[in-house]
DNA sequence: AATGAATGAGAATTCATTCAT
DNA sequence: AATGAATGAATTCTCATTCAT
């Protein structure tokens, strides 16, 4: 393997483990130690790849994001032309083993909770909820040219939005399944129906493998 | 004052101390003794009157929920009589001063990231989003009675617990101020008035004081 | 006593425990938990009362200094009128037991070698070598007055002051004991005895017990 | 390049690195990383040429020793056969470039401080200061009997040691450049010339470029 | 020979907790 | 009750050294 390679996949395997700690210990429990047991390597190994365990936290918040706006542009190029399948399809990444695990959600979680405190966690926080925000409210736009206009068109879009982070916290809460995601997303289509009656989505449970 | 008052002002004192610290420097920022410094007492007085930073934080967490839970069932005493009105009283509530100024949430969100590693405090949020979700449940089946019925009201309901939760996540990322506030029901009064055309919502802007 | 008081006795112990183990065990041998364990505390008293390990030696130069320029102060108010006297006097000082113990000399050149690498150790250093200069230029212009003119005063000045320092280095190579101390101030009253050789010094000898 | 001459000039490439990298981050700042960084190698490198660091430090005060002791040899070789001349020789040869760099003397002043604590340094140093003083002890009773003799005349010449000394901590507290240096030099030679004042010296100014 | 990833001992620092005053 | 000095466990970070490539 090439060197840079080699550097990205050690890195790559330290971020996960530090995703793994966090959910099991929480972001006060995050000990440097327990990352590089995870990662099963030696602590020193971390400092080596991660000038601190600050920049440990950034690049971890940074691969989480990349990640999902990667996959959520992956989604939309995989799914249908309609808006509505699009929406679907966004719903069905964002409760899907791949983006919405256990793990990932309770990094969210802590993330957005440290973002008052850590300017740099607030940024890249608010840059990925902006480009989902503009995501749902362009698809939501096209969706109800195709099902009747509303007038508060920004707040539903704002509602989808933050109906998916609300979902995350209530996974974090509770657990994140297979069951409970199948769940959460049940509630966001629920919303979409309620939205776009005349609009039939796809059934829920015939996506799951799919989106897997 | 007697005794027991003075030490129970004392824990509420250090308890907002606590939050307001949270606020300002995150759950794993949190120090006792800046919670002493922000209280105006030496730090001493914390393990004094907190066996340890855990029962503290423990404690914290207890006084969060229990204002919530009390000042929920003051706003639906306070509400009218028609479902639809005690929904939005809730939802003027969850987005008032009292309830969801900047360190509240802050101090909310914190407690969700670290529900997973700590039992105690999944316990008492789960316990909080229980009531609500069933207080959701209860109205909406009462106002869909009134408008109509749906087959997946529980769904909807959830989604309107889960986007006040999610509201709050916005809250915490981009700064819970008095107008955000207004946003962010605004968010919720439009998601309502989707699910019930019918029944004209007050003004979010009118409002506004009496719940603060 | 009072608090201050005793803030100021355990700062100052614990300087002294820095200048022991400077001169022990080298700047680059000094550890943390050494001082403390001289000073008889835990470690953690130290970092209590000095920030950082940084502090704590730009603190033991302060004190280094501002105790030799004290000492100086006084000995030149105790010695008699006379410049070359006043000469003997702080030549008497320099090599006493007060100012150049085996534990400040180790402490002085380590601070010496260290000034390239910081700027506070510098400063602070220059700073008492540039009142000493002037100390010794102001007496000997007073001391060729009284034996006869020199046109390059200045430098003889500069000699007397750079010798004195380099018989500190000396003395660290070689032990600073009395004995050693005594012979390093013969090399100085040799000096001056070239320069007046009119002016007869006291005993050497008979001097120490009065500025041990 | 035959091998063994290739291995002697990259031990010392790797020396006169961490000469640089003390005078510019002092000896407690010494990194085996900044060295090879300076010297342009790998780190890996150094451990390679010098089993430890210590050993390197060791190896580094012998370089810097016997790069002395042979200069001062061809110096006073190069010199007239006069004891004065001599004196001067050894003098200019204290202040030069060669000899008294900024680099060198942080060097100097580094290892005379970590004597006590490191008896290997301190028997090194302890050596060069004897053949000096034996040096200068030998030369001053030759220039005195030319010019006549005195009893201290040991005492003078451990000053003279002591003051070239003094000198060399005073450059390194101020900036060993060419200006001071010759300035340090001035005051050498009015010592001298306070001691032979029948024996005229040359011009400070015009030696040094010979000398350095 | 050279490189630099990996290791892990060692040191500084932090900070909750204790406890004498 | 309140204070804050003292303690020392726990953690991060540094960096010399090893060693596979």
């Amino acid at each position: 393997m090439p060197k840079e390679a080699q550097t990205a996949q050690r890195r790559r395997q330290l971020i996960e483990a530090t995703i793994a700690v966090i959910a099991k210990q929480g972001l006060t429990g995050l000990r440097i130690a327990d990352v590089a047991a995870v990662a099963g390597v030696s602590y020193g190994v971390v400092n080596f790849y991660f000038k601190s365990k600050d920049q440990l936290l950034a690049d971890t918040l940074e691969h989480l994001a990349a990640d999902y706006e990667e996959a959520a542009a992956e989604a939309l190029a995989a799914a249908g032309p309609s808006a509505v399948d699009q929406l679907h399809a966004v719903i069905a990444l964002d409760f899907s083993d791949r983006i919405a695990g256990r793990r990932q959600i309770a990094a969210w979680t802590a993330f957005w909770s440290e973002s008052r405190a850590n300017p740099a966690f607030r940024r890249r926080c608010v840059a990925v909820q902006d480009r989902f925000l503009a995501m749902c409210r362009r698809l939501m736009r096209e969706a109800l040219v195709e099902t009747g206009r509303r007038e508060d068109l920004d707040l539903l879009a704002a509602a989808l939005n933050n109906l998916v982070t609300g979902l995350w916290v209530e996974l974090q809460l509770r657990g994140a399944t297979r069951e409970a995601r199948l769940e959460a997303r049940r509630v966001c289509v629920a919303y979409l129906r309620a939205l776009f009656p005349q609009a039939a989505p796809g059934d829920v449970e015939a996506d799951e493998e799919t989106a897997a």
